[in-house]
DNA sequence: TAATAATAGTCAACATTAGTCAAACAAAAG
DNA sequence: CTTTTGTTTGACTAATGTTGACTATTATTA
């Protein structure tokens, strides 16, 4: 029997909740104050616990009213696809690559045309239009990853 | 589950009513009143929730019968909308303000739902990731007017 | 026309949340 | 026993929401 630190006891609380709804709101004070632990280490067990990889969305908002909102997601089939595409772009990729990485996905029927185009789009050195290519090539390579860890689920 | 703050259920309240009309005109202060808050509050409301961006315009006159009038604008209906929404980004624009563009972008049908997750992916802040805000912002801005400017001419 | 009443707008202070980061501490691995 | 990795804590930061005093505009009345 594993799991005696309390963010592995908090982990286990909130996914009991996520065993019958499709996701949770909590307020973080409140959750801190109900395991009597900081604030700031509900934001360790979603760092931690609750990333896209494990199939959970975490979303939040400041101020009045705020709140953490914990999503529970469907995991595609292809995330071995995405995971090497995520590999291969590392922290930097040209234009020419970026084309390829986006081809591969409309390859693989991942993203349908239109989509392919959007990203496109989105990761075109004109768009981007960087200081150098550096900046460009490292904006676009964080945007793809983005976009790849985004298609891991169905939203 | 979620709209714990007045503002918010105050922009639920008028997007009710802007549900079945184009438009609504409220009085401020008996606003105000029907919701319990000080009169400066439904500005707030108007300055965060029915911007451009979110496809809003808001009119107002003082003095002697006065009013706020909301009025709910259509992409589709004017072309020279996209122009002024990429007017409105400028070269800088936030996380929020690019929510409400995209969702704008969604709800008048110019974009499907997977497609906007898609541009929503592409300009998170945690996609991007930028040293600071102002290249953050600046970055989400050249994204975003990219893809405008590819959508006008797909569609 | 001038004064007054009846509106809405602005702005800054304050309130209420959540996020970041690094140091201290603890547990596990070597 | 030492090193590495994971956890806990709290000071500081950031975002969002609420309030009220003061200002601006328009309509009505004297």
């Amino acid at each position: 029997m594993q799991g005696q630190n309390i963010s592995d006891i908090i982990e286990k609380y909130l996914k009991q909740i996520l065993a019958d709804s499709e996701q949770v709101e909590i307020s973080r004070s409140e959750i801190a104050n109900l395991f009597n632990v900081v604030p700031s280490q509900i934001n360790y067990v979603m760092k931690t616990r609750f990333t896209i990889q494990n199939g959970y969305i975490v979303e939040s908002k400041r101020g009045g009213g705020g709140y953490i909102r914990i999503e529970k997601v469907n995991l595609l089939d292809d995330v071995g696809v995405i995971d090497s595409l995520i590999g291969t772009i590392g922290e930097s990729i040209s234009q020419r690559d970026g084309l390829a990485i986006v081809q591969n996905l409309y390859n693989n029927e991942v993203v349908n045309r239109r989509e392919a185009n959007l990203i496109l789009a989105a990761i075109d050195k004109q768009t981007l239009a960087a200081d150098d290519r550096m900046q460009e090539n490292s904006f676009r390579a964080r945007i793809l990853i983005g976009i790849l860890n985004h298609l891991r689920y169905e939203s």
